[in-house]
RNA sequence: GCGAAUGUAGCUCAGUGGUUAGAGUACCAGAUUGUGGAUCUGGGCGUCGCGGGUUCAAAUCCCGUCAUUCGCCCCA
């Protein structure tokens, strides 16, 4: 028979690596409860307008990476890319803004699908935690929102990472900077290579994003748009800055950092990673003032972002920030002949009872084959239950660390386990 | 969607036209009849990714295909 594989771009994630997996994902929730931020879940499969609308339908996701299909109502359906579209419709069609909160936070974890081309730190089916916070333009919930991110990756154990901030302003400057950006660019085209003489009309920002060298060479005398910032973009842009410089979030402005979907304003940021190879952001986010009032929603503010775990996930192991982890079980209970298993399937009960991760040995083999997959288990303890340990009513206790035995008896066995370390 | 590399034992890989395809590691058994990190001995390894072609002969050469990887693109 052939083997039935996964789907291109799709990964299976198990022993040992989910459990780098769970770490990440309860320190996230923990720094999320610090927060005060509430979890929010959402379908993994909209209405195909939502991300048409929402995401933008200039942008690559929506032209060539979604993953869309007709349900059996011949309703066009999409899983998925990005979750601030979902949560969006999910607060306009909850009303969730009017809550009483002066500000509505939430976060989401789960997986995100792209229909790309897969290669290290991009899959086909991909897991983000993202935040999102409604309701405010306060430059303190931007610094909130990136102190978020930062903190997380840092508690990882994430050192190398860059902060890189930018503002690209609102509907009010980004129109009059697009232009003069476009004139310039349409002054040096011929110096620009194919594809970003095509976006000198369809979105000339990305052309500060290119990474072909000449490109950025070619660019470098072209206007800033931090330099084009209306009074209140600037003004806000410059109180984010001082809001992260007075909790110590180090960052870089970086001008030429440009979102590549179409719902941002104001705020953009992105943090990357030394220890990644090409796809080397971790996570990246930024405001969103209008995007809940063109899905439908009362004018809004917004701010959030999104981090990539499998690319967290990679860093971590590249930058050997792997914790240890304690074995997934502590006693071993080891039965030497059949005689003993019944009994021995009750003790396993009881250790189980007093929350004290065990298993037992279920096939029969010599008392050496036990101990060594109790070594595999990475068990503290082999619980041995032999005639004579029937016959004296008490048990052998090993401490598979120190190679130390003890008799305990049955009474004692939880205690004596849970009482050592 | 474009370019390139790789695909051989559970894992890491060697083998580039010639018997029955190898090593390390892991696994199983024994030396050790109730005691695990060492050592020794023995054991099974496989649709050589898949399909086709060339050839007396293909893991090896050619074509196709699938998968993975690295870039481009894009993004998390």
């Amino acid at each position: 028979m052939e083997k039935i594989t996964a789907v291109k771009g799709m990964q299976d994630i198990y022993q040992p690596e989910v459990r780098l997996w769970q770490h990440i994902e309860s320190l996230i929730r923990s720094e999320m409860n610090t927060f005060a931020y509430g979890e929010i879940r959402t379908p993994i499969i909209e209405k195909t307008e939502l991300f048409v609308r929402g995401v933008g339908d200039g942008t690559d996701i929506v032209k060539k990476e979604m993953y869309t299909f007709n349900d059996k109502g011949e309703r066009s359906v999409t899983m998925r890319p990005e979750g601030t579209a979902s949560v969006v419709r999910a607060i306009n069609e909850h009303n969730l803004l009017n809550s009483g909160e002066p500000v509505s936070k939430f976060y989401y974890i789960g997986p995100m699908f792209r229909y790309e081309r897969p290669q290290k730190g991009r899959l086909r089916q991909f897991y983000q935690f993202g935040v999102e916070c409604y309701g405010s333009e306060s430059p303190f919930i931007d610094a909130e929102v990136i102190q978020i991110l930062y903190n997380i990756l840092s508690k990882l154990g994430l050192s190398d990472i860059c902060v890189k901030l930018n503002s690209i302003g609102c509907p009010e400057c980004r129109p009059v900077f697009r232009q003069s950006a476009e004139k310039y660019f349409s002054g040096i085209k011929e110096k620009l290579c194919g594809e970003c003489n095509e976006r000198i009309s369809s979105n000339p920002l990305r052309i500060y994003d290119c990474k072909t060298p000449s490109c950025k060479e070619n660019t470098e005398g072209a206007p800033v748009i931090l330099q084009h910032l209306c009074p209140d973009c600037s003004g806000h842009f410059e109180k984010v800055k001082a809001a992260l410089d007075s909790i110590g979030i180090p960052f870089v402005v970086d001008s030429r950092l440009v979102r590549g979907l179409d719902y941002y304003t104001r705020t953009a940021f992105e943090v990357t990673s030394k220890h990644l190879g090409a796809q080397d952001a971790l996570g990246g986010g930024g405001r969103y003032d209008n995007l809940v009032s063109e899905l439908g929603g009362p004018k809004t503010p917004a701010i959030g972002f999104a981090m990539g775990l499998e690319r967290v996930v990679i860093a971590i192991k590249n930058q050997k920030a792997e914790p240890d982890f304690a074995g997934g079980c502590r006693a071993y209970v080891i039965p030497l002949s059949r005689n003993e298993s019944g009994y021995a399937f009750k003790l396993l009960n009881a250790l189980r009872k007093a929350n004290i991760p065990s298993q037992m040995a279920v096939s029969e083999k010599k008392a050496g084959a036990h101990f060594k997959d109790a070594e595999k288990l990475g068990a503290d303890f082999a619980v041995i239950i032999g005639e004579d340990e029937i016959k004296n009513g008490a048990l052998t206790v090993k401490d598979l660390k120190n190679r130390s035995q003890k008799s305990v008896s049955e009474s004692e066995l939880t205690e004596y386990i849970k009482g050592s370390n």
